[in-house]
DNA sequence: CCTATAATCTATAAAATCTATAGACTAAAA
DNA sequence: TTTTAGTCTATAGATTTTATAGATTATAGG
């Protein structure tokens, strides 16, 4: 399961993704419509500006915006920065490998072939999925 | 990322699977050969004595048995059993079902698309998996 | 029947992680 | 120079995960 955080990070992303372009947004702002605690949106969207996925601006008139296209953000990125391993066994994880306590022989392992396999076509479907590609799947049903 | 629990249990199982319809096995002895806490993993054989896959016999002689054929049990119900729901998202779970807070617009969330295919494609690898399956790849390299 | 064995049950403790909040500080605009 | 809005540090509360202790019950074998 996502945590709430990433839940959150997702959402303020798409939220801003309807945005692109269309200057920088209060943080109070995407808190009230997405109902994310405004003070745990915080540290969420500093992550990701520290990431690079989104700017701000401070003072009047500032607010977070996104940095790059939305189809260039994905959800692999977001759920690694929000959660760490996709993976579902650390012995499998791309980015965060570390070897199972209680497996000797990983190479050899039965149970590691089968989430290779999970991870392999998570990763896929995960990549592929981008801000804009979410934005075109609710197209004619925005909300705000 | 699985729960130790879940891990352990998926050990203890291909464990047993691999003396299947040889008699009980003490918990002490899986205990020890896979490195699990004992009286964490008396935890966990109940539970799966629970749900029918795994027997037990008390008293001299004891021990836990597969009450069903490997190719009966399926990484699927273990890994439900163990951390409940596989799904990414609770409104795309099969079986723990719940709605998100954040979304109001389920049936047109471009974010929910995602982790319904996710979903699936990971259902399908992990209901194939079986703990015969498992044994099967890991032949010729047997410990123990 | 008695004893040793090994699973079962109840309760709880320790550790880790997740979620949330408070308050002082800094940069920018008007 | 005042207001606005993001930044940073610190911590608190809640929940979940992991692990352990100890008493109880069933069974086999003598």
């Amino acid at each position: 399961m996502l945590s709430k955080k990433c839940k959150y990070a997702i959402h303020a992303l798409v939220y801003l993704a309807e945005r692109y372009q269309q200057g920088p947004v209060h943080i109070q702002d995407i808190a009230e419509q997405q109902h994310i605690p405004k003070k745990f949106l915080e540290a969420i969207l500093l992550e990701l500006r520290n990431a690079k996925i989104l700017h701000s601006k401070k003072g009047k008139g500032g607010g977070y915006y996104l940095y790059r296209k939305p189809e260039d953000v994905n959800l692999i990125e977001i759920m690694r920065l929000m959660d760490g391993a996709i993976a579902m066994l650390p012995c499998v994880s791309l980015n965060y490998y570390e070897p199972c306590e209680e497996c000797r022989d990983e190479r050899n392992c039965g149970i590691r072939d089968v989430f290779i396999g999970v991870r392999d076509e998570t990763l896929k479907i995960l990549s592929e999925s981008t801000l804009a590609q979410i934005l075109e799947r609710q197209k004619g049903t925005r909300r705000v």
